[in-house]
DNA sequence: GTTGAGCGTT
């Protein structure tokens, strides 16, 4: 067969572009969604009713009515008949990932020189951008460096130069990378309640409270005594709580890491009584019954 | 008072 032309629009009164037809004169799905990307098929006023009637469609296959594709201009169909749908659609997903994939999160500096302070760490990478924290790890007791700490960007671009090449500081080569604890899935979960890990001891419950409210209703809040560095937050909605794990927040100054309130643990006793419900459920010790109870 | 791959007082 000779090589075909069909006419097809956008709307019924537009003005029509021409898609080329298969040899068997079949016109691809794929074929008009190159040109109306997102078009689902094919419709067609007909001469004889004057009514819109659908292009039969089979595995990706515009096949022709009866009398052939003729003249007639067809109509794209886009899912549920409304591309603009599909736009906004498009538009949100996008705007999802990007808002995923912008998040900035604190980048572990290694290899740092003993006499390395936190201000020196500032003022080397505030010339890669606004640098909101950062942390020299050091001994308790001897309040020496262990030549590793943090620093975290205002910035997504920031974080991604900083962890894309060497730095050499104070005479010293160091690596900043992506910390174990952010590594790896985060699990998904349906609780209400996160874990606060990094806490400090001068954080009280008021405060967390005030803090958590920016992002949603808290309906508690738990601080094991004695200190322990971290705390559990529970919200309203199971969605925040969800949405905040794997996050790094900063509260006076500290960095705080948001993940699951399920303990991880491979204890297999525990493992077994959560996962069969064997037992009483108490008697875990410690803060255990906490964790599990309204989850 | 030392050190040089790692991972932040769960």
């Amino acid at each position: 067969m000779a090589e075909m032309y069909i006419r097809v629009a956008e709307e019924e009164n537009e003005e029509p572009m021409e898609i080329p037809s298969e040899d068997d004169g079949t016109v691809l799905l794929s074929t008009v969604a190159a040109q109306f990307p997102g078009a689902c098929g094919l419709r067609y006023r007909s001469p004889v009713s004057q009514c819109m009637r659908g292009v039969r469609l089979v595995d990706g296959i515009l096949h022709a009515p009866e009398n052939g594709w003729g003249n007639l201009v067809y109509v794209v169909n886009y899912p549920k008949d409304n591309k603009r749908k599909m736009d906004e659609i498009d538009a949100s997903s996008a705007t999802k990932i990007k808002r995923g994939d912008q998040k900035t999160s604190d980048l572990i500096v290694l290899g740092l020189p003993w006499k390395t302070s936190e201000q020196d760490l500032k003022d080397y990478f505030s010339t890669f951008g606004e640098v909101i924290m950062v942390q020299v790890k050091r001994d308790v007791k001897t309040g020496n460096s262990k030549g590793f700490g943090f620093v975290r960007f205002t910035e997504w671009e920031s974080q991604g130069k900083v962890m894309s090449q060497r730095h050499m500081i104070d005479g010293r080569w160091c690596d900043c990378k992506l910390p174990n604890s952010k590594q790896g899935p985060d699990e998904p979960m349906r609780s209400r309640k996160v874990f606060v890990g990094r806490c400090t001891e001068d954080m009280t419950t008021d405060e967390l409270r005030q803090f958590f409210m920016q992002y949603g209703e808290v309906t508690d809040v738990f601080i094991p005594k004695p200190f322990r560095a971290f705390a559990f937050v529970t919200f309203a909605d199971d969605q925040v709580a969800a949405s905040l794990c794997g996050e790094d927040l900063i509260i006076k100054g500290i960095s705080v890491h948001i993940s699951n309130a399920e303990p991880k643990h491979n204890n297999t006793r525990q493992m077994m009584e959560r996962a069969g419900r064997f037992g009483n459920g108490f008697g875990v010790g410690g803060f255990g019954e906490r964790v599990n109870e309204s989850c």
